[in-house]
DNA sequence: CACAGCGTACCGACTGGTCGGTCGACGTGC
DNA sequence: GCACGTCGACCGACCAGTCGGTACGCTGTG
């Protein structure tokens, strides 16, 4: 039960949550039964349950994952210096590129949110919800500078643009045309297009 | 004993239809089991597979009904007259106002998606290939009229908006401060904004 | 010996789906 | 007007299989 300090090599351990996150992406978590994972791993159910207290556990360490990561990006890029408009497309770029560098857990993110135990649930969206608004003070702020358009909530420019990045687990395949970082740069030029004072 | 004359002249088979699609959008449909749904409907499994074939064969019907729906409203908007900008404008509008008025579907439609039987799958994958590129279409007929912006394939942003329109099911509750045709508005005009020729 | 790190065998709950049967409405013959 | 036959709508008990989870045993290492 003592989780051990700091990650010391867990072979088994690593292959489970490898082969859970890819399993889970493919085919949905109710639709992934312990047995799959375990035989995917090379091992079996007394392993996983030795390492992890149930499935649902194996799913929140995946989302805790996720969210260290991305929370981690984002206030980097978030938080250096320069003006504000470069900022935001250099994050909303870093949003895309790390999303679709980490294409499987994108996908059971939003598609498996509510499988979660309700406790876990509440934490996740909290967190989520940290994330989200970090990422609209930063467009507050440009509307505050006048450099964007202040005619549109900032809370609903955010769900507008990660309405797009969840999408990309939809779409995009790293073996299609696009390079991620090409994406990116779309997405973070289609973003401040939408901000920036209309022409007409 | 024998059922009553008042009650529910309705069709049992309308029941089960939006029975499940309540428990559908709210739980997923791999949790939820036959069993609830039927009881939800007030019959019994006999009922249910009397009018449909199979549990899928449920999520099928509603699939069907989400994509003629959405590919009647598309068509009528984008064939209609007038200057390219105002048909994307009210297009993309209305797109937003039918998903949140069927905001069960939607979630449905982009959560349960990879459960459907493999050849399901293709058909629906197909008649929602035609959706977009109906959408797409639209697109870049401005982009070639000289309206929008021609840096960015007309394809990605279809992909970029309907990332947004999806993610609605995420967020927007009917109870919001927010009505449908407001969120419309503000989503036309970011798309709208987001394929203007920029000023700097 | 102690104990982490697993494998093996198994449990009870529940799943989607089936099947024989009941019930009332209705056409038909007399 | 009444008995009969039929048919769709629906019930409810049941099935084989699968699920997540557990109990316990073995084994190598310190």
């Amino acid at each position: 039960m003592a989780r051990s300090a700091v990650t010391v090599e867990e072979p088994v351990r690593r292959r489970l949550l490898a082969e859970a996150t890819r399993l889970f992406a493919e085919r949905g978590f109710e639709s992934t039964s312990v047995q799959e994972i375990v035989a995917a791993a090379g091992v079996t159910k007394g392993a996983m349950y030795h390492y992890f207290g149930s499935k649902d556990d194996l799913l929140h360490e995946i989302y805790g994952r996720v969210l260290r990561l991305q929370m981690e990006r984002l206030t980097r890029f978030a938080d250096a210096e320069g003006p504000v408009a470069e900022r935001l497309h250099a994050t909303a770029m870093d949003v895309v590129v790390t999303t679709v560098e980490n294409l499987d857990d994108s996908k059971i993110f939003f598609r498996s949110m509510h499988q979660l135990a309700p406790e876990t649930y509440k934490t996740v969206r909290a967190e989520r919800r940290r994330y989200h608004e970090r990422f609209r003070d930063l467009v507050a702020e440009g509307q505050r500078a006048g450099v964007f358009r202040e005619d549109i909530p900032a809370e609903m420019v955010v769900d507008f643009f990660f309405g797009s990045v969840h999408h990309l687990g939809t779409w995009y395949s790293p073996d299609g045309p696009l390079s991620g970082q090409e994406v990116g740069r779309h997405f973070a030029d289609l973003l401040l297009g939408s901000l920036g004072h209309s022409i007409s």
